[in-house]
DNA sequence: TCCTTGTGTATACATGTGTATACCGTCAAT
DNA sequence: ATTGACGGTATACACATGTATACACAAGGA
């Protein structure tokens, strides 16, 4: 049985929620998070044998929950552009619906511990993967080198959930984040296409097409 | 007078150092920066108010040092090209130099107060300004609208701190990170300049050139 | 000379923490 | 009907934390 029940969910969330509060992960206490959860600290280990447990387990939950939103992406879209497109509104929608999952991603990918870091990185490079083998199968831009797609899918699938965050706590500048994304998507695929020409060769096709 | 002398100065020391090891600033507590810096618990409040004043000042001093360390960054560059590889290289061996002030600017970038955070990103729009003016001014990519790069300069900005950490803790991924972001440079900025094309005049493009 | 100011120390207290031990109800299996 | 596991609780302990108050001592200006 691998669901949550009882005591044990009533754990994860009020973790979720303290951290989407003012927390991260690695800084909850064992007391604090049944406080919140509206029990007795104790109940903390019948689940947990300690607290770093209790952080990789939340970080699995949170994982699976991710990878089973991002398999649904898998969708139909005619071109690279129009595929940008598609991807960044979903996983933005995405973030949005599940701000505590996206909060603790992005803390801790860079917070203090070893552990969770190195969980989530594997984590990010799975869904960089996924994402660079979708654009290559659907030949979305075949002008540009698998490597290379590999590449900046991982850099983009970084670059969202760094601005995941700004995306969630400022509405009103969502859509600019939105539109910022799909150019800096865009912007790189482009960019690669010419990743093998001089820049002069740049200047006098840019002069060409005047 | 601005220079930290005495304790104020062995507390700031201490925790540089402590959030290299495993710590963020935020989690940092009075009494663990007093042992560290072989102080007297209550020696803190003589110089800080409390540990959020603590942090400030801190981030302070660590502004204060990138910003004259990037002010050196205007230096000679024949092509754009060159100015990037220049630019990356610089600011890494700075981030080597200074791994506890880098740390302490990622860890608190997304971290949970949000003081610091918006501290330190005016801090980092601050430095994004700067380059891109200075990628103005030089003309180094000409072919591109000042709006855009800015927005480029912002996005570099925050994807080289994003990589610092790898770089500093991953010394045989250096080389290939630097290199990454390099291309990631290059590649948004010949992206931009394709941004008023539409894909199918791209494609005709990339035709006539082969 | 005295007094203030800056810096560091010592002691103390209330509160919060992780953890150990022991107790209790529910429920399913024997 | 008894047993044992499971989930939850209560109490207790040793320790760390932030903070308050009071003391010490050096340097400098009046």
């Amino acid at each position: 049985m691998n669901v949550l029940t009882g005591g044990k969910l009533k754990l994860v969330q009020a973790g979720l929620r303290l951290i989407t509060e003012t927390r991260s992960l690695t800084s909850l206490g064992l007391r604090e998070l049944a406080r919140e959860a509206g029990l007795n600290p104790n109940t903390f280990y019948r689940h947990f044998k300690n607290l770093d447990e209790f952080g990789l387990q939340v970080l699995g939950y949170i994982a699976a929950d991710m990878k089973s939103g991002v398999r649904e992406l898998r969708q139909m879209a005619e071109s690279s552009e129009q595929a940008s497109h598609d991807t960044v509104t979903y996983v933005y929608h995405y973030f949005l619906a599940n701000p505590a999952a996206t909060t603790v991603a992005v803390r801790e990918l860079h917070g203090p511990s070893p552990l969770l870091r190195k969980a989530l990185e594997a984590q990010l490079n799975a869904s960089a993967r996924e994402m660079a083998e979708d654009i290559i199968e659907r030949q979305l831009v075949n002008a540009v080198p698998p490597e290379t797609i590999h590449e900046i899918s991982r850099m983009t699938i970084r670059y969202i959930l760094f601005r995941a965050m700004d995306y969630i706590e400022k509405p009103e500048q969502r859509e600019a984040i939105q539109r910022e994304t799909e150019r800096f998507i865009n912007r790189q695929f482009r960019g690669a296409m010419l990743d093998n020409l001089s820049q002069g060769d740049i200047e006098t096709l840019m002069k060409e097409s005047s």
